[in-house]
DNA sequence: TACTATTAGTAGCTATAGCTACAAATCCTG
DNA sequence: CAGGATTTGTAGCTATAGCTACTAATAGTA
């Protein structure tokens, strides 16, 4: 915590901050993203396929779920499908609320499919309630 | 690597990339821009005001620089201010290019100050060239 | 010069997230 | 229902990045 009173008494220039750490929530709202899909797309959502939507093994994937468990954002069940509680739910509708309004955006300036989807996967968890209001104002300006 | 094979027959949803494993690069990016900055600013790159600059304490940050010495990115000496390789600059000078690019953006669109300075540092490391070229396109077009 | 304060390094701990190898449970099919 | 295939789980390893506590080197000053 400590808050690391930033100081390099930047005259016009960056101070900082903790643009890092917070992984673990961004590992948390990727995940729960990705099980509100499945659940969607296919009905159920198992740890296997959960596994190869995000590229890593099913082993990784079960320790992450566990952690999501803990944190009360996921119910798991052994050899159970995944299910997301109501906390889960939210924080999923949320992500992809977001995820939607950044990949618009980035599709409006004229970035290509593939790329924009790429790219909002990343710039999802960065933007301020400030940025995902402007990315929507534009979007609009920009599409009409 | 292994590579993932998407499947999730995504019908017009995500297909979740490496969007993760790549926070050793960012790490590094951060790093060598924030060395490159104190240089700039204080003529002398120090451990410990590097460490209060990005708000760990002194022991994280030269673990990091010691693995960035290994990657030829660094040049450290026991107790000997920090210096950035010719490859170190050179991904400094990228990193600093693409923030400016991306705050400058944000500016652009309406978010204030304080709010861009932070979202730009966790944005910039998810924006492909064809993003960034539409991001400066942009701006471009909303200042005038 | 000697002493203190600052700066840097070391030891050793934690959590997250990646892996392979193997064991156990479940499912499907003959 | 038996046996193989698939799916989960467990054990145990790695690297990154966070920490405190302690030690060592350097710098600055009385």
């Amino acid at each position: 915590m400590t808050h690391a009173t930033r100081q390099t008494n930047s005259s016009n220039h960056e101070s900082y901050h903790k643009t890092k750490r917070d992984h673990a929530l961004e590992t948390a709202e990727d995940y729960v993203e990705a099980i509100a899909d499945q659940i969607e797309q296919l009905g159920i959502c198992r740890v296997t396929s959960l596994a190869r939507t995000m590229g890593v093994s099913h082993v990784t994937t079960s320790r992450i779920l566990r952690r999501l468990t803990n944190e009360g954002l996921v119910e798991t069940l052994p050899y159970q499908p995944v299910r997301l509680t109501p906390a889960g739910e939210q924080l999923a509708q949320h992500a992809r609320e977001r995820h939607r309004i950044v990949l618009e955006f980035l599709r409006a300036l004229g970035v290509p499919g593939e790329t924009a989807q790429r790219d909002a996967e990343g710039i999802e968890h960065h933007c301020s309630k400030a940025t995902l209001k402007a990315m929507e104002r534009h979007t609009r300006n920009l599409s009409q």
